[in-house]
DNA sequence: CGGCTGCTTGAATAGAGTCAATAAACGTGG
DNA sequence: CCACGTTTATTGACTCTATTCAAGCAGCCG
């Protein structure tokens, strides 16, 4: 999309040059604790949370590879959310001051990341809707969504066939419902023929109905990236 | 909090050669619409919301003076937000090429905008939060304290006795409520004896119960700057 | 095999929405 | 300054969506 120079690239590179793996539910970074790393997600599916007074978790975004994670430790000294491991991972750690270095002597990449954060406020704001506004039948059909594209941008073998990777309750801990709610509005998209399901996939049978029950909007079109300041 | 070389001031008061006026529910940019500008929020009080496709609006953010507004214009070309004026504002527009110069010239003027960029990502997580696991009375609460400390730090004057400014309509469409239950939800914390109010104005009679009852997280205690590169 | 964890379903309950009617506040033009 | 129309606030009665509680089941792993 975006072509970068050789030092440019060289300078992305440094910042993937440790790797650390990660199990299923291993916990990257816990929401409170002091933080000065970022890091590159290379493989793999994460997601961040926070857990609320009454014990409950809201799951605020999914991660995959290529994502940059805990960016909020730029700004805070400690955690503000809890990333943990939803399948195995590799993940690349480095210093934020690497990071405050990269973008004072890269000004194209720093206006990347500006281009990434504006993306992940998009989701955000999205999500922010659908939580406020919107059904749980909606909530729950808008993550199979979301769960199936982001993936499909990974793998283009995937198409309308995806394995989940969440419980149900992981589902109701993103879409703020119960993990009893979600499975009965899984069942629903089901009986109604938006989806079928086989031991941790989902197949898409009708995706303009589920789109259209999700109230689903595409935020990677409408991209424009002409502003970008020239490569230094 | 940091200091900004003479420069540096001089590049940013460029974006504010420029002011435009707004009454009470003018609208700065609407959804869908194209839009190349960004604005730095003079004085005044604005939101920014997304229409639902069943005619619902979410509200998104409030934005006070000093707030950069439509970020989003760096990264699309369509604003993905309404932008409204909830009281008498003043604007700065400015292109974005200008940003992008900005940005480019003066690194840490870059960094600064990811400071808030980040301070702005954690309030919206916090929202999300709040939209999918806390009651209607905790999201009540919770836009009630937000509303003062967005205007105390504007004006120290302000303690615990402020304008609301927001009809309940708004306070419902920005914490996912109806009218009517944000009414109802506003009756009971003054039964409870931790608000009282008149014509449109709400003073805290017990600030620590109604922090409490909103699950309230103060985001701009713990923010760390060290990191920021140096001047150029 | 036995003990998890996750999935499924039903019945009862609670929280928030809808509808409707009234009252109060506000704004505007005469 | 007042009258009138409009927006906003308030409250009650009823409905409906999602939660809670509970029980049974399936799959997986040591």
């Amino acid at each position: 999309m975006v072509m970068l120079t050789p030092a440019e690239q060289a300078a992305l590179a440094r910042l993937e040059e440790r790797e650390r793996q990660l199990r299923r539910g291993a916990v990257l970074l816990r929401e409170r604790d002091p933080a000065a790393e970022m890091f590159i997600l290379k493989s793999g599916i994460m997601m961040s949370s926070v857990m609320l007074a009454d014990g409950s978790r809201q799951i605020l975004r999914f991660h995959f590879a290529g994502d940059m994670l805990a960016v909020a430790s730029l700004v805070y000294n400690e955690a503000t959310e809890t990333i943990t491991a939803l399948s195995p991972c590799t993940v690349c750690p480095f210093e934020r001051s690497l990071f405050a270095a990269l973008i004072a002597d890269h000004p194209r990449i720093a206006a990347l990341v500006m281009v990434f954060n504006q993306i992940e406020r998009a989701a955000l704001t999205d999500r922010l809707a659908a939580l406020g506004r919107t059904s749980a039948k909606a909530r729950v059909a808008a993550t199979l969504i979301e769960l199936r594209n982001r993936r499909r941008a990974l793998d283009r073998e995937i198409t309308t066939r995806f394995t989940l990777g969440l419980t149900q309750e992981e589902i109701g801990d993103a879409t703020g419902l119960t993990a009893v709610h979600v499975n009965r509005m899984l069942r629903q998209l089901e009986d109604e023929g938006m989806i079928t399901r086989d031991n941790g996939n989902v197949t898409f049978t009708d995706e303009r109905a589920l789109a259209r029950a999700a109230n689903f909007v595409d935020r990677y079109a409408g991209l424009d990236l002409g502003w970008l300041p020239a490569a230094r």
